[in-house]
DNA sequence: AAATTAATTGCAATTTTGTTGCATTAAAAT
DNA sequence: ATTTTAATGCAACAAAATTGCAATTAATTT
């Protein structure tokens, strides 16, 4: 297998994701490290930040696809995504609510890898406007 | 408001995802539709169904947005999504569990709106093989 | 410190997916 | 049969993601 390197573009996309309170998307992330890489760049960046363990990819509930960091996942086990995801349909920021954890028993015919629990609604800082 | 029509574009499209026995993304619809209507009709087919109550939207865990018949929502209610969907890592289809219901609670200051519980993992006839 | 290896990047091209405008067609009501 | 307007087709457009390949550079070896 390959032996991940430890560059610029790399170290500044997964300090976005580790400082911003939210999940952020691909353009987002784009935005942020402007003018340190291309496009492309962050795309292969972000596919390979989830391979290495080092953030989460989260799907809102319109498909977008978010990148979050970890806080509560020790990268020697791996990921679980056995927790909470709140999704705005408001401002469409996405945030991880890892105190809730999820318990679902699915019959034996099912082999369960991942859960994702979205809940969709406002959240509480567009609540106030 | 406006009346909905009946056409039979929209019945082919209708008919093709009920009888599915899980969630069809749209080029799947399309394909199963061949001839019928423009690739751009079924996304508007696919727009007004979900407006009229008629289909599920559903994301995939890999973002893929996909279509499902509704069994147990009355199109008076409408829609409520606070059931399970299992999203099978393999063969990429996602199906509706309506038996196992959500509930979850929490902080007032966020206002629910939707629940999304997906699991991704090996579906039971992709285990067989 | 220089050379080596292969992981990473930039760029251009391409593909996929979804959207919009507008003239035409056709479902349903009169 | 006529009228109304929802629905469609088509072409153009836009956005999002992928691929190939040559050039670059991080990390290891000598």
């Amino acid at each position: 297998m390959s032996t991940p390197r430890n560059t610029k573009a790399k170290q500044a996309v997964l300090n976005e994701i580790n400082l911003s309170g939210y999940a952020l998307s691909q353009p987002e992330i784009f935005d942020r490290v402007q003018g340190i890489c291309d496009r492309v760049t962050v795309y292969r960046i972000l596919d390979r930040l989830v391979r290495e363990n080092k953030i989460h990819k989260i799907v809102n509930i319109d498909g977008t696809i978010n990148y979050a960091g970890c806080n509560s996942c020790h990268e020697d086990h791996g990921h679980t995504h056995d927790h909470l995801h709140f999704s705005c349909i408001r401002c469409k920021k996405i945030e991880c609510l890892e105190e809730q954890l999820i318990q679902v028993s699915l019959p034996d015919s099912y082999q369960i890898k991942e859960l994702f629990l979205t809940i969709s609604g406002i959240c509480p800082s567009c609540s106030l406007t």
